[in-house]
RNA sequence: GGAGGCGUCGCCUAGUCCGGUCUAUGGCGCCGCACUGCUAAUGCGGUUUGGGGUUUACCCCCCAUCGAGGGUUCAAAUCCCUCCGCCUCCGCCA
């Protein structure tokens, strides 16, 4: 356990901490449970007593009732620290992941073929020069509404928007996924239960007035979907195809990835969630990076999957790949999608339990994403533009775009 | 937004007015056993969840849990406050 706080970079001192606020509270119970009993079997004697004898009962009932009060109040205390401490503990890193920072992660595939524009004769342009020329994208008016960081998607743009959407429900829903439309805003419990008011809690926005969090990723309601729920055993896995608007605050992101729209406050984004046996886990990850590496791969789009390494991991994910697209324009590849194996940590915090014959124990839970829509765009405007400034559009989407062979500029 | 009603251990339900006998009633479902050519029916027993103690294990014991959190009290399912959810009516609205 502490090899892998170090290797996450994150205080050892927190884990000796942890285990002694855990030690305290588990003797500050005993005492509490000790004291209660005491009380209850005092307490069935004075309905029957009388009189000097009753007198004296209630004497005795009235100072055992402070010494529960403040054994009580001294549990409720060890117990807060437990948990203050437990929330800022991460996951605990699988094994295999590479140790170190954003830089150090292990290529583990590569896919698709580059494309040489050198070669055939023209210099790539980037997404937003394609997409103003499309009419797809308009990020000039959406600053004057929103601020930066936002867009429009227009005419086409719409359309390859719905389109995505539409292929990558039709995909999941194929593989066995029930689609779900979940809520944008939750409570803080369900924030606080998928591991994003930890170290990520400045990424987040938060309505004051209602105190409403507005969500990165589905895969907060959809973790929170069974919370505090036994499920049958024989009912796992369960897999759900959530939909949803996405909302990031980017904070500490000044100055990066400002043209266009790569990094966004607002987007929508098709997720995989799936709810497994611990056991199962490790398999299901592989399977949604396979379904991941299927999406990109009907797209045409040349990417290489990485295992991200500790120091880079989400506080609830054990292990993480991400599929990054190569992007012409750039001359690197970057996440289009990421698949987290968050093992038994959210469902520990939200309470998701699974029933095998008389045993309930926490299920594991694993997300990943299918499809983020804008940075999708980006992908497919930069890889399949031609000389022309048209951009091909891939065959898995065309019944989505009445049959639509190629995006034209206006 | 306004008024009212409701929330009990899988589901339904008794209990709440009037605090202690609640160790939460009964039915359904489910599990086990018995009985019966099979099935069904019947009988008996069991059946919230979490934490702790004990144990090879089983068993057993203690504490918490009646939507959530506070409060009053020697003592709370029961009284008071706040919050959450559901239902009905009114208002407003895409």
């Amino acid at each position: 356990m502490r090899a892998s706080q170090r290797a996450r970079g994150e205080d050892v001192a927190l884990v000796d901490a942890l285990l002694s606020a855990d030690e305290r509270r588990r003797s500050s119970g005993v005492r509490f449970d000790e004291l209660r009993s005491e009380q209850k079997s005092l307490g069935k004697l004075i309905p029957k007593a009388t009189g000097d004898e009753k007198t004296e009962l209630l004497k005795k009932a009235g100072e055992l009732s402070a010494a529960v009060k403040a054994a009580d109040a001294e549990k409720d205390e060890a117990d807060q620290e437990a948990k203050q401490l437990l929330l800022r503990l991460g996951n605990i890193v699988h094994p295999d992941v590479p140790v170190g920072g954003e830089e150090d992660f292990a290529v583990l595939a590569k896919h698709g073929t580059i494309r040489d524009f050198a070669a055939e004769g023209f210099e790539p342009r980037d997404h937003l020069e394609l997409g103003e020329a499309l009419g797809a994208i308009d990020v000039e008016r959406a600053a004057k509404v929103s601020g930066s960081r936002f867009y429009y998607l227009t005419g086409v743009g719409a359309l390859l928007e719905l389109a995505l959407v539409n292929a990558a429900i039709a995909q999941a829903t194929a593989a066995g996924f029930t689609p779900m439309l979940t809520p944008a805003l939750v409570r803080p419990r369900a924030m606080e239960g998928t591991g994003f008011l930890g170290q990520a809690a400045e990424d987040v926005y938060h309505l004051e007035k209602d105190d409403f969090y507005l969500v990165g990723t589905s895969e907060v309601p959809l973790a929170a979907y069974h919370m505090d729920e036994i499920i049958e055993a024989d009912k796992l896995p369960l897999r759900y195809a959530g939909f949803s608007p996405c909302f990031r605050r980017e904070a500490g992101t000044y100055g990066k990835d400002t043209r266009g729209i790569f990094r966004v406050h607002q987007f929508d984004k098709v997720e995989m969630f799936s709810y497994v046996e611990p056991e199962d886990a490790e398999a299901e990850h592989q399977r949604l990076l396979d379904w991941e590496i299927q999406w990109l791969q009907s797209l045409e789009l040349p990417f290489q999957v990485i295992d991200v390494a500790s120091a880079d991991l989400g506080s609830s994910a054990s292990r993480k790949f991400d599929c990054e697209a190569w992007i012409p324009t750039q001359g690197k590849y970057r996440e289009l999608t990421s698949t987290s194996n968050c093992t038994e940590f959210q469902a520990r915090r939200l309470s998701v339990r699974m029933r095998e014959g008389k045993k309930v124990q926490p299920l594991a839970t694993l997300n990943g994403t299918l499809c983020a829509v804008p940075r999708t765009i980006v992908a497919i405007l930069e890889n399949h533009q031609q000389a022309d400034g048209s951009v091909r559009v891939p065959e898995v989407l065309r019944p989505y775009l009445g049959g639509r062979e190629t995006l034209d500029p206006q």
